[in-house]
DNA sequence: AGCACGCCGACT
DNA sequence: GTCGGCGTGCTC
C-alpha cells in the first residue's frame, strides 16, 4: 500500500531565541531550495509578527504542520549545533522547567550575538552605510515603528554575528644586517630574547622576558632587524608533559567509565585531580574527548596540571569558564570540531558541544551547588550533575561523579553504580561535648585546646556559623527546638516574632519551653564576632584571628582563629572547634540534613589532630555518621527519610519566586497558577521568598509524588505567568533552599 | 464619545 | 518577548 501524499509541505520546529517561558516552539515551512540545509540544530532567521527572530530548529516535519504559515527566511551558515546536542537541550528544558533561549545559548558559541542588523541599502536620511552592523537597540531608537518596515523591505537584515577571533602581536627576527647594538644595551636583550625563542615569539611575553619596554621594541624595529605583525590568536591549548602514570586506584575507576555508564566514586576531596586525571587519560589513550566540570575557578590549577602530567605530549588540554573573554569561543571552535582532547570547564561548558562521539564526563565535587547558575540569572538552571545524567544518556560516552558524599539526589539515583570506595587513611580523634545544661557558648575542652595552642605552635580553628543563616530558637534546658506545628519545622526568627518557613504561619516569640516548661529558651546560632570577643576574654589575649567573608585579620599567624565554615575549612588545622552544631541539625530549610553531614564532615577532613564537636543532640545520627565518615548509614536512613515525604529524589519539588507588587502576585496565583495545576501536584504559598531574593518577592512551591509530574506543573505555571504584567517569574527545580 | 488602564491571548 | 484587542471605569 503507497503512503497517502501529505497535505502539507515540510516544515520545521523553531525554538527561537527569545528569553521567555510564554513561547513554545513554532512551526515553519521549509522551502524547497533550503530543503537541504535545514535540518535538526540549524540555526534560521524566521518572521515572528512581522519582526525577524533568531531560532534553532528542533525538529523536522516532512508532513508539515498546518500552523506553519512563514517560511524559514535563511539559514545561518558556520553554525549549527548536532542533534544530540539539540535533543540534550530539550530534555534540559524539561528537566529544569527553563525556556529553551537560555538553554540553546548555552549550546551555542559564547559571545554569538544574535540581536544585530546588517545594513543591506539605504533610504533618505538613513545614518548607516550599506554593509554596517547596527545592534537591534540601535536601529529601534533611530527607526522606532519604521524598523519592521526596513525589515519587511530587505533594507536591515538580522545578522547574528561570531565574536571576532582576538589577535595578538607576533615580533619576528628579518634578514637585515646585524645592526651595531654596542651602545643600546635593551635592544641587544631583545634581540637576544627573541634569537632563543627562536626568532619568533609573541610581543607581550617578549618584553616580559627581557624587561624591555615597548620603546626598545620600536628602536629595534626601526632599525629594520625586527618587524612585528598581528595574527590571530590561537586558542590557549596546552600539551600533556607525561611526567607521571595516573595514580592506580583512580586508573581502575577510569577504565570502568570507559565502558559507559554512570558511576559515582565516592573519594576524598583531596584525591579529586588525580581520579579527573586518570579519567582523562583513558579518555585519551581511547581516541575520545573528556570534559571535566568543576564548581569554581579556583580548583581548575590543581586539576589541569595534574591532568597535564599524567597526558602525552601529543594531547591537548584547555580550561574554560565564563571569566576568559574571546579565548573562549576559539576553546569552542576547537573542542567541537574534535581538536582538542580535554576540556576542563565550569557549569558554563555542561552543554558545550564535542566533536568526537562518546566523551568521557567528570562531575569533580559533586554536590556543591555552585554547579548550578541561580535561576534569574544568564546559564541553565539546573545542576551540572543533572544535565551530566542526561548527556551521558544522550551521546552515549559514561559519566563519573566524584565526592566523598554525594549529593543524595544522586546517591539514591537509580541506574548510578559506585565504585568501591578508597579507604579513608587520614582521620582525626573527635570529641563530642554534650552541652546540655549549660549556657556557655564555648566548653572547657574546646577552651583548653585553644590554651594548649598559644604555647605550642599549633593552630586551632573555630568555625562559627555561616553568615546570614537562619537561627532558631532551642531550650537550653531540654534541647527542644519549636517547631512549627503544621509541618514541624524549626521556627525562624524574626524581628516580630517567629515564622515558618515553609508555611509561612506565623508565632509569637515564648519565654518558656513548650516541652519541659524551662525559662531558658534562646536563639541558636554564635556569630563569629561574638565567639572572638568570648574567647579572647577567656584566654586572656587579643592574638586572635578572624576569617569571615571578606574580613581576615591575621588568619595565618594567630594561634587561634574564629571564622564561617566555607573559607574555614578549605585551611587545614591542627584542632577544629564547632562550638554549636545544633544550628546545623535543626536548621529548617529541607535539605539542611544533608548539608549538615558534609559540613561536618569537611570539618573532619580539615582536621589533622582533633576535632571538638559542641551539641546538645551527642546522639543524633546524622552527627554520629559524619564523624564516623560513615556517608552509606546517613544515606540510608535519609534516603527512607525523603522516600516517606515524597521529597527529591523521590518526588518532585519546583520552587516559582515571583517579584512584584503583593496584590498583583495574590491575583495572578488565584487566576493563573491555581486553574493550571493538574490533580496530584499540590501548591504551598504564597510565602515572602528569603530576604536574599530582595523585597516584595514572593515564594510558590510546587510538589508532586513524581518528578516529571512538578516538573511539566512548573513549566505550565511558568508559561501563564510570563504574561503577567508587573511580575518577574523565576523558577527552580529542587531548590536548594525550602 | 473618548481615553487610560490592565488583562489576555496570539504570534507558527 | 511584543503587540493589539477588548472590557472597564472614568472624564468631558
Amino acid at each position: 500500500m503507497r503512503p497517502e501524499p501529505s497535505p502539507h509541505p515540510p516544515a520545521a520546529r523553531v525554538a527561537l531565541l527569545v528569553n521567555t517561558h510564554a513561547l513554545p516552539p513554532l512551526s515553519y515551512l521549509v522551502p524547497p531550495e533550503l530543503r537541504r540545509r535545514v535540518t535538526t540544530g540549524s540555526l534560521v532567521v524566521v518572521r515572528l509578527s512581522g519582526r525577524s527572530e533568531l531560532g534553532v530548529v528542533v525538529g523536522l516535519l516532512p508532513d508539515g504542520d498546518d500552523r506553519a504559515r512563514e517560511e524559514i527566511l535563511r539559514v545561518v551558515e558556520r553554525l549549527r549545533l548536532p542533534s544530540t546536542t539539540v535533543s540534550l537541550c530539550l530534555r534540559v528544558c524539561e528537566e529544569a522547567a527553563a525556556p529553551l533561549a537560555p538553554v540553546l545559548r548555552a549550546a551555542l558559541p559564547p559571545g554569538l550575538g544574535i540581536a544585530g542588523y546588517r545594513v543591506r541599502g539605504s533610504l533618505p536620511g538613513w545614518p548607516w552605510r550599506p554593509g554596517e552592523l547596527v545592534s537591534r537597540s540601535a536601529a529601534r531608537r533611530a527607526l522606532g515603528a519604521g524598523l519592521r518596515e526596513a525589515e519587511a523591505a530587505g533594507i536591515l537584515e538580522l545578522a547574528p554575528s561570531l565574536p571576532e577571533p582576538g589577535t595578538v602581536e607576533l615580533a619576528v627576527i628579518t634578514s637585515a644586517r646585524e645592526p651595531d647594538l654596542s651602545r643600546a644595551p635593551r635592544q641587544r636583550a631583545l634581540l637576544e630574547a627573541l634569537r632563543r625563542r627562536g626568532g619568533r615569539c609573541r610581543v607581550d611575553e617578549l618584553l616580559r622576558e627581557a624587561s624591555a619596554s615597548r620603546s626598545s621594541l620600536r628602536a629595534l624595529a626601526a632599525r629594520g632587524k625586527v618587524r612585528t605583525l598581528r595574527v590571530a590568536e590561537p586558542p590557549p591549548l596546552l600539551e600533556g608533559l607525561q611526567s607521571e602514570l595516573p595514580e592506580r586506584t583512580a586508573a581502575d575507576a577510569a577504565r570502568r567509565v570507559l565502558e559507559g555508564g554512570l558511576w559515582l566514586w565516592r573519594a576524598p576531596t583531596r584525591a579529586h585531580p588525580a581520579a579527573a586525571a586518570a579519567l582523562a587519560a583513558a579518555a585519551v589513550s581511547a581516541g575520545r574527548q573528556a570534559l571535566i566540570l568543576i564548581p569554581e575557578v579556583e580548583m581548575m590549577g590543581p586539576v589541569v596540571e595534574q591532568i597535564r602530567r599524567v597526558l602525552p605530549k601529543s594531547a591537548s588540554v584547555a580550561t574554560y569558564h565564563a571569566g576568559m573573554g574571546r579565548a573562549r569561543s576559539a576553546l569552542y571552535g576547537a573542542a567541537a570540531a574534535g581538536r582538542l582532547d580535554v576540556l576542563v570547564g565550569t557549569r558554563s561548558a555542561a552543554l558545550l558541544p564535542l566533536g568526537r562521539p562518546r566523551p568521557l564526563l567528570c562531575v569533580v565535587d559533586e554536590p556543591n551547588e555552585a554547579h548550578r547558575a541561580e535561576p534569574g540569572y544568564e546559564g541553565v538552571p539546573l545542576h551540572v550533575r543533572e544535565i551530566s545524567l542526561l548527556r551521558a544518556a544522550a551521546e552515549g560516552g559514561g559519566a563519573l561523579f566524584l565526592s566523598r558524599c554525594p549529593s543524595l539526589a544522586l546517591y539514591g539515583r537509580p541506574g548510578v553504580c559506585e565504585i568501591p570506595p578508597p579507604p579513608e587513611r587520614r582521620w582525626p580523634a573527635v570529641r563530642i561535648v554534650d552541652m546540655r545544661g549549660s549556657g556557655a557558648p564555648l566548653s572547657r575542652t574546646a577552651l583548653e585546646a585553644c590554651r594548649r595552642a598559644l604555647g605550642t605552635g599549633r593552630r586551632v580553628g573555630v568555625v562559627g556559623n555561616r553568615l546570614g543563616y537562619a537561627t532558631s530558637m532551642v531550650c537550653n534546658g531540654c534541647g527542644a527546638a519549636l517547631r512549627c506545628p503544621r509541618c514541624h519545622l524549626a521556627l525562624a526568627v524574626l524581628a516580630d516574632g517567629l515564622s515558618c518557613p515553609r508555611c509561612g504561619r506565623r508565632e509569637p516569640a515564648r519565654e518558656r519551653c513548650p516541652d519541659c516548661g524551662s525559662g531558658r529558651l534562646g536563639p541558636a546560632g554564635l556569630a563569629v564576632e561574638r565567639l572572638r570577643r568570648e574567647l579572647s576574654r577567656s584566654l586572656g589575649t587579643d592574638n586572635t584571628g578572624l576569617l569571615a567573608g571578606g574580613r581576615i585579620l591575621r588568619a595565618d599567624e594567630a594561634p587561634v582563629v574564629v571564622g564561617t565554615p566555607h573559607p574555614m575549612l578549605s585551611r587545614r588545622w591542627d584542632c577544629v572547634v564547632l562550638p554549636d552544631a545544633d544550628h546545623l541539625l535543626l536548621a529548617s530549610p529541607a535539605g539542611a540534613r544533608e548539608r549538615a553531614f558534609r559540613l561536618l564532615h569537611r570539618a573532619a577532613e580539615a582536621t589533622e589532630r582533633l576535632l571538638i564537636i559542641q551539641t546538645r543532640h551527642p546522639e543524633d545520627p546524622v552527627l554520629r555518621a559524619a564523624v564516623d565518615d560513615d556517608y552509606p548509614s546517613f544515606a540510608r536512613v535519609e534516603l527512607g527519610r525523603l522516600r516517606a515525604l515524597g521529597y527529591p529524589p523521590f518526588g518532585g519539588l519546583v520552587a516559582i519566586t515571583l517579584r512584584g507588587p503583593e496584590e498583583v502576585v495574590r491575583r495572578a496565583v488565584e487566576s493563573r497558577v491555581r486553574s493550571a495545576l493538574q490533580s496530584g501536584v499540590e501548591l504551598w504559598g504564597p510565602v515572602p521568598a528569603p530576604s536574599a531574593d530582595g523585597p516584595s518577592a514572593w515564594r510558590l512551591l510546587l510538589r508532586s509524588r513524581e518528578r516529571a509530574a512538578a516538573a511539566r506543573a512548573g513549566r505550565l505555571v511558568a508559561r501563564r505567568l510570563a504574561r503577567a504584567e508587573r511580575i518577574s517569574v523565576r523558577v527552580e527545580v529542587d531548590p536548594e533552599e525550602v
